[in-house]
DNA sequence: TGCTGTAGTTACCCGAAGGTGAGAAATGGC
DNA sequence: GCCATTTCTCACCTTCGGGTAACTACAGCA
């Protein structure tokens, strides 16, 4: 398996995500879909739920202390606090068992799987670019 | 104009980020990818390198102060702070013109019109998503 | 002589994000 | 009776991102 996003994403949206790389967009754009755009990837990058779009993304269907397990490092109170905005968003559904002792389970919607679906570009980007953002990193440490 | 993304994205990729929408990927991938797309991300939810970025695609090349206006808000420090990591990545060039008072042109190198490129599919998720997400945090806000 | 403008750097300070650890509720098992 | 388990909430405290404002260097200009 030479390409590892092979693994994560289906080889239509890889090539199209390719195509991507060949375009320069241009000007202004509706200030609703830019807040949003910004919101959801200053939402994404606060450093928690993106790994757990992607763990619930991987395994399905998991429980409170699963996820907690699985995304290394993360707090019990930054779990929660995560979980209920995904949950607000529509990202995922949480389910309570009414049982003892307590049983919750999380899933993405299908919104959140398309979440999910649109940061392949980026994770192409990534994957294309990686050794040039890291020769340019040291190239720039390294002048004068 | 119907869809204010026209004006920013040419038509094949919208075409294609469409189809991010109907697929599940699965499991595991390269760490180093992932560590790279986190902290992309991360650098990109910073708040101001995805503004700094959106003006200088727009724009082409601008001056400190330019962007320093056009980027509402955003201080002195924040402004230096986030053109030399962008610098260090190879998303833009600086260049430093010998005169007085003191003249920088910068401008986003083929890399980093590439990334803005790359979000391209989380601006038509977030179009097609907007009011779905609006629904869901009214609906949740107002449940109990 | 001193004021203006550009592109910064530096020191200081504040508020918020987030970690830690305790408690809470409910019930089956020893 | 007491402990364990699970999914949280709450109070406390520390860390750090980022804002403000002062300072620099240099030349033209009145």
């Amino acid at each position: 398996m030479a390409n590892p996003l092979q693994t994560r994403f289906a080889a239509a949206d890889i090539a199209q995500a390719e195509q991507y790389l060949a375009h320069e967009p241009p000007t202004d754009i509706d200030p609703r879909i830019e807040r949003l755009v910004n919101e959801l990837i200053g939402r994404i990058a606060d450093k928690w739920t993106l790994l757990v779009l992607e763990e619930l993304e991987a395994k399905g269907t998991l429980r409170f202390t699963e996820i907690g397990r699985l995304v290394e490092g993360i707090s019990q109170k930054m779990l929660t606090q995560t979980l209920r905005q995904m949950e607000r968003d529509g990202l995922l559904t949480r389910t309570v068992h009414a049982v003892v002792p307590p049983r919750v389970d999380y899933a993405l919607t299908p919104l959140g799987n398309s979440l999910s679906a649109a940061f392949c570009g980026v994770w192409v980007w990534a994957e294309r670019n990686l050794e040039t953002v890291e020769n340019a990193r040291t190239t720039f440490d390294a002048r004068d």
